[in-house]
DNA sequence: TATTGTTATACTCTATAACTATA
DNA sequence: TATAGTTATAGAGTATAACAATA
C-alpha cells in the first residue's frame, strides 16, 4: 500500500504501467455515476450468476411479482423499454417456465402475465442475491449516508 | 399536477393507467442506481448528438487528450474495456480524423495516440455540452450535496 | 382509428479466441 | 514466452417499422 502510494506520486501505479489521467472527468456527477454504476452491476452479476440469472431478469420478475396480471406493455413502459424488446425476454421466461402469460378474457389483444410456482421460486433466490448485493452497497455508502444517496438518485432520474 | 397526485392516491397515474407498483426495487440501491445513470445518458445524448457525437466518444477523446501518446491498450484499460473493444471505437475516430494513429519507435507494436486539431475541436465542443449537463445535475443535486454525492459514487466504484 | 403483441431487421456495445508482428 | 493490436465471431440488449388481431 505504501509502495502503490509513492508509485502513485511519480505517475506510475504499482504495476509499474504509466498513471492515467483522467482530467475534468474525474470531477463530473455523470461519468462518475456511469463508472459507480458499471461497478455495482457488475458486482450483482456476479452473484446472480451463481444462481443462472441475469440481473436483468430480476427486474422483470420483481414486476410481475408485484403486479399480478400486468401486460407486456405496461411491463415495458415500466422499466423504460419499447414492447417490441419485452417480446424475447417474456419469451425466454416463458419457455423456462417461470412466467405464465395467459390470454385477457377482457381485452383479447393483452396477455396476463404471472409467475409461476417456479419463477416465484427464481425470484426468491434472486432476491436474496439483491439484498446481499443491498448489504455490501450499505457498508461501502455507510447507512447514515444511504438515505439521502438514494434520495439524490431518485432525483436524478427525472432529469428531463 | 394535482389531478396527477389524486390520480396516484387511487392507484392510476394521469394517462389513466393502472400505476405500476415497484415492490421493493423502488428502495434498492443497485436499481435507483442503474435508473438515474440511464436518465443521465440520456440527457447528456440529447445535447452530445447536437454536434453529431455519441456520449461513448467523449470519454476517449478525454482520455486521448488527458494522455497524450496513449496506447489502445492503455486506453481500454483505463475505461475498463478489452483491447478488442477499442480497436472499432478507434477506427471510427482515426477514419474521421479526429485522432491520429502512430506507431511509436521504441516498441513497434504500439500506437501511440493523440488528438488531431479536428479532434481537439471536437473535444471542446463536447465538453462545452458535459459541462451544461453538470450544470443541469448540479441543479438537480443541490450545491451542498454534490461533493458528498460524488465522493459516494467513487466509493461504489470500488465494490469489487 | 388506436392498441397489443409479434416479426423482421438492424444497430451499438461488448467479449473471447485465434492470429500477426513484434518484444 | 509475453504483449499490442486486429480479425472473426457471437451475444445481449435495444429500437423502428410493418403487420395481424382486436378494440
Amino acid at each position: 500500500m505504501a509502495r502503490k502510494k509513492a508509485a502513485r506520486r511519480k505517475g506510475k501505479t504499482a504495476g509499474g504501467k504509466a498513471a492515467v489521467r483522467f482530467g475534468p472527468l474525474a470531477d463530473w456527477v455523470g461519468f462518475n455515476l456511469r463508472m459507480a454504476q458499471e461497478s455495482a452491476f457488475e458486482a450483482f452479476s456476479h452473484l446472480s450468476r451463481e444462481i443462472g440469472e441475469s440481473p436483468g431478469r430480476f427486474a422483470t420478475l420483481t414486476l410481475i411479482a408485484e403486479n399480478p396480471g400486468i401486460s407486456q406493455s405496461a411491463l415495458g413502459h415500466a422499466a423504460g423499454r419499447d414492447k417490441s424488446s419485452m417480446t424475447p425476454v417474456l419469451d425466454d421466461l416463458v419457455r423456462r417456465g417461470l412466467v405464465a402469460r395467459a390470454r385477457s378474457d377482457e381485452d383479447r389483444r393483452t396477455y396476463r402475465l404471472n409467475l409461476t410456482a417456479a419463477g416465484a421460486n427464481t425470484l426468491a433466490r434472486l432476491t436474496a442475491c439483491a439484498r446481499r448485493h443491498e448489504q455490501n452497497l450499505d457498508r461501502i455508502i455507510g447507512p447514515r449516508d444511504r438515505a439521502r444517496f438514494l434520495r439524490t438518485l431518485k432525483r436524478v432520474q427525472a432529469i428531463s
